[in-house]
RNA sequence: GGGCUCGUAGUGAAGCUGGCCUAUCACGUCUCCCUGUCACGGAGAAGAUCGCCGGUUCGAAUCCGGUCGGGCCCGCCA
């Protein structure tokens, strides 16, 4: 059997071919039918006039998987400018159940609803909106990949079982690992550095898990990062390698993803060639004046502060993307540098975008002395043991200066396409009060 | 963890200052009609013990308490 896909009918004209896909559509006027099938490519209608051929669809829902044989016919009115006639009707998989959520048509994402959307997901996702999130996600992480390759990144995976606790802060969950306690990977950190003693520059894209209970449209509780790291390299450098992620992805998915983030009515990304640094200090200076929400002194932003900045920086710097610079140390992780020209501050950025923090930048403490002594006095850790040993193995034998950048896959995609919640840009989302499907 | 909210057919909504609710509408489903639909159209039908438990009342989807399950914001972060 020879199956042709929906996307090339116009190049089979008069041509009698098989197409086979899941039954989308019924429209039935009687004595003249259509049947819309939708394969990997897309949607074709087909036109059936035989009352038997129609009979076999009798009771069977959208989903039904089908082959249609018929004749390719130029026609104007049909969508796409071509359609199948005189169709022969094969019933591959029946579906006799209704289903419990449209794939037809646009979904309700109502904040409400969104419990019933990712409740009935296995189906869910055949609707082709919802698809299109995630062929937007899988031309961000292309893209992303494509930049790497051009800088010299090579990828890779780190492990996500790990002995005991890691980088600390955030929360992390814990398991039984044949009698002795296994946390799942908080981020794969410190692996990135290690590889950097490896490969210079190193990145993987992969599941991180946090264990905090966070119900925010911001958080959950598995979710993928792009993570690099980079030797040799300097604060700036780092910051123009990110922002020229962000740009190179913002260009690739426009260019290829076009239709699918305008069935969204994704508005498009305005960049700064050089992505503006503000200090954490003047942005809340900025937020002072120009809210009189007084949030100076604070050491983090507030989410209404990150929604105003980079609406600040759009109408003022050109960029709905801005780095926030300047952190106090008093903030800053045992991993992180602290500036070389101000001692009051890490080497840190974060990259809000729209309204939402996106990655965390950062210069690492490569100095071993140093870093063994930053990891007792601010994470309070044992160098000597397991979670923290082989990585700091890693500087004992030269590790050049380095940085690093974690970005969120979800947030950078929610942000892209304009959804409000991040748990619609992950296909089985994970959070406190879901683990299915 | 704190605060605020919501729960009505398979789905999305209305009703909710108590009685005209024997619960309304749309999508979907089923039956019939329909030869150019593309959110097809038309006629009809089925489908809900109003999340659950208890209370107030002559009377509860509606008021009160509890409980379970969602959502939003804050904290924390990607």
């Amino acid at each position: 059997m020879t199956r042709t896909l929906t996307k090339d009918l116009s190049a089979h004209i008069g041509e009698t071919i098989t197409i086979q896909g899941w039954l989308h559509k019924k429209r039935l006027l009687g004595g003249l039918n259509f049947i819309t099938l939708r394969d990997r490519a897309g949607l074709a209608q087909n036109l059936i006039d035989s009352k038997d051929e129609v009979e076999k669809l009798r009771g069977l829902q959208i989903g039904t998987v089908l082959a249609l044989t018929g004749v390719v016919t130029a026609d104007e009115r049909a969508p796409g400018g071509a359609e199948l006639h005189d169709v022969t009707v094969e019933v591959l998989v029946p579906v006799t159940a209704e289903s419990p959520i449209e794939i037809d048509k646009p979904l309700d994402h109502k904040s409400e609803n969104l419990d019933t959307l990712f409740e009935n997901r296995a189906i869910g996702l055949r609707n082709i909106r919802e698809s299109n999130i995630f062929k937007i996600q899988a031309t961000i992480k292309e893209s992303t990949r494509q930049y790497f390759a051009r800088q010299e990144f090579t990828e890779f995976n780190s492990p996500k079982l790990l002995p005991g606790a890691s980088e600390g802060g955030a929360e992390v969950f814990t398991l039984d690992y044949f009698g002795k306690e296994a946390t799942l990977a908080q981020s794969g950190q410190f692996y990135k550095q290690i590889m950097v003693g490896v490969f210079e520059r190193s990145y993987e894209i992969g599941s991180t898990y946090r264990a905090e209970p966070s119900a925010t449209t911001r958080h959950m509780t598995e979710y993928l990062t792009i993570d690099a790291e980079m030797g040799f390299t300097d604060f700036q450098e780092l910051l123009g390698t990110v922002g020229g992620l962000l740009k190179a992805v913002a260009t690739d998915v426009w260019k290829t993803r076009e239709a699918e983030l305008k069935s969204w009515n994704a508005q498009p990304i305005v960049l700064a060639d050089d992505i503006p640094q503000i200090p954490l200090e003047e942005i809340h200076e900025l937020y002072f004046k120009a809210t009189n929400q007084d949030s100076r002194g604070e050491k983090d932003m507030r989410p209404d502060e990150e929604k105003w900045i980079t609406e600040y920086a759009k109408k003022n710097l050109g960029s709905e993307a801005v780095f926030v610079t300047q952190w106090p140390v008093s903030e800053m992780k045992f991993y992180h540098r602290k500036s070389v020209e101000n001692p009051e501050h890490a080497e840190r950025a974060d990259l809000i975008f729209r309204g939402v923090e996106i990655a965390t930048i950062s210069m690492r403490e490569n100095r071993y002395d140093v870093l063994v002594e930053q990891l007792k006095t601010i994470a309070g850790g044992d160098p000597e043991a397991d979670g923290f040993r082989y990585y700091l193995q890693a500087f004992k034998y030269g590790l050049p200066v380095h940085g690093g950048f974690g970005m969120g896959l979800e947030r950078l995609t929610q942000k892209i396409i304009g959804l409000n919640n991040v748990k619609e840009a992950s296909l089985f989302p994970r959070d406190i009060n879901r683990l299915t499907p």
